[in-house]
DNA sequence: TTGTAAGCGTTATCAC
DNA sequence: GTGATAACGCTTACAA
């Protein structure tokens, strides 16, 4: 052992870890010895022994959307704050990837807890048989059913402040981009629902052509709807998409197809990503307060690695419509 | 030990890593056992035995600039491409963080190796006492000294080739965006260097009034440094930005003054990331091949894991000018 | 207040 | 081919 250097072993560790009951000497040359010895604990053994690693995991499902970047920016900064460190991964769009990370069939699981922004709805979660092996925290699902934590926005809600405002800019053929083919996903679930009931309340049918697809949620994606959407033979005068992402793509094909934005098709997404403050138009957007979600979760998991059988919380981030040159605004 | 359920302890290893001289009863029968009991290894304490955590560790500046978000995907899937898990770390822009970092003060190093995009330059690093304490590449620089793996392009010769662009179609006031107050940033100063050369062989001065400093690399700083070059009496006909993010926010500034692009003003980045395919106009750039990139660095660290002592190794990544709308191209 | 000893779950060395 | 046994480097009762 390096550190009969000096002294002893009990006295190192109670240096190392801040006992109260050190002698002031004791301590300075515990110190000393540390230096001298380039001495440095091995974070590998102690994990061993107290079973924390100090590390969280993040899971999205692309980590270059922007909106998942921006996430992970805030989580890691939150992390950090607290002491933990973070590990990124992606499950593409592969559900038995999740499922096994899930599970914890992953063998690799040297994290202390889990962040988790699924594509698969809790009611899928619910089918494994295994529960979750590691603390864990739902980001971006608002399907609560009382097993897991959630942080997310009401995302019915947004949908529906997103397409009112579309309705109130005085548009009525309004279609949207981002149901999704495998009817198992919530959160555009609630996106649509919240779509439809803003239609409903301004006496707008919900039409199934206006209702576009989107495979995954990048701008290719929010393009070969919005075409799809314009070929039509009366093309909506709106467009509301999930996420901003498909908007990007959107108000380019917009444009490709030879028509103006928001003049002749207005263009709101959900997340407001640095990106469309700078685009053009600049977009508008259903601003989320990511800071927010990823404090709170992080919060919640590294409460809930403390002190495991808590009850499940859902946290409802807030969010606000912005209104910017997409929807005729300033 | 969960294990003595069927037989013994030796053999289990064994079946489990794969050892050739087992019997095929011995392997059924403790697969069998292993299921039964739900059984996994501890990664924590293979990683205590062998020293090896499985987990590389990606520090950028910050993960939701675009181009580090396309990086660590990259990254991330050609690590779990040979079983290797990420962890990621933003430096912001902290040099302390970084030297910490880099010296394994840092007392939570629980990864293999390092894939760094620096800002502090080998020079800097060379400074420190402390040789870094485990295996490292560096990515995106290209000061090489013979200490460190490099991955990168080159980036005097991609500068180079994006002004020459630039004067191919015709420009004469040429401005740059990117030139950092820090002196001792490699990477700007290389893209200076192959600024300086593309006008000195057009027969063109390089004039300080066009150099315009970024305090980092975002849309904000190509934004106000555009604002800047626009409100010269002889305002630019062309900039270079040392990042495609910076180019964003150039387009927006040259807009907001009511000029156009390329028309008024050309404008080109280096990167090539997504947004710059899809935004009014499209952005000119300088592709990277991202994931070349990471594929070469992430081998290079695994088989620097499996071999420390080898000799350091730079690996010029290849990049070429892609032509778009805002300059001037289809 | 400080020292001693046991054990976290692996892997690896050694005989058998 | 398989079974004991000793580390890996730390934390933590427990004893002094």
């Amino acid at each position: 052992m390096a550190r009969h250097a000096q002294v002893s072993l009990r006295t190192v560790n109670n240096v190392v870890s801040g006992y109260q009951h050190v002698s002031e000497a004791m301590r300075r040359k515990v110190h000393q010895a540390m230096e001298e010895l380039d001495y440095r604990p091995n974070p590998i053994a102690r994990t061993l022994r107290t079973g924390r690693t100090g590390v969280l995991a993040l899971v999205v499902p692309e980590i270059d959307v922007p909106y998942f970047a921006e996430l992970a920016r805030e989580v890691i900064n939150a992390a950090a704050g607290i002491g933990y460190r973070v590990i990124v991964d992606q499950t593409g769009h592969d559900h038995d990837r999740e499922r096994r990370l899930l599970t914890g069939a992953d063998r690799t699981m040297l994290f202390d807890g889990l962040l988790f922004s699924p594509l698969v709805t809790p009611a899928e979660l619910q089918e494994m048989q295994d529960s979750p092996v590691v603390p864990l925290v739902l980001l971006g699902e608002h399907d609560f059913d009382g097993r897991y934590d959630h942080v997310a926005i009401d995302n019915e809600q947004a949908a529906f402040d997103a397409v009112s405002h579309l309705v109130a800019i005085g548009r009525r053929r309004i279609a949207a981009i981002g149901v999704q083919p495998q009817e198992s996903y919530a959160t555009p679930q609630q996106r649509t629902a919240g779509f439809q009931r803003a239609l409903g309340d301004a006496g707008l049918p919900m039409e199934a052509r206006y209702l576009q697809a989107a495979p995954h949620y990048r701008r290719a994606a929010g393009y070969a709807a919005a075409q799809e959407l314009l070929a039509l033979p009366e093309p909506p005068d709106a467009i509301f998409c999930y996420a901003d992402l498909l908007a990007m793509g959107a108000v380019r094909a917009v444009f490709d197809a030879g028509l103006r934005v928001p003049d002749d098709v207005a263009v709101i997404g959900i997340d407001d990503i640095e990106e469309g403050r700078y685009s053009r138009p600049t977009l508008s957007t259903v601003s989320l307060d990511t800071p927010q979600i990823a404090l709170e979760a992080v919060r919640r998991v590294a409460s809930r690695i403390d002190e495991p059988g808590q009850p499940a919380l859902q946290i409802t981030a807030a969010h606000s419509v912005l209104v910017r040159e997409s929807t005729g605004g300033a």
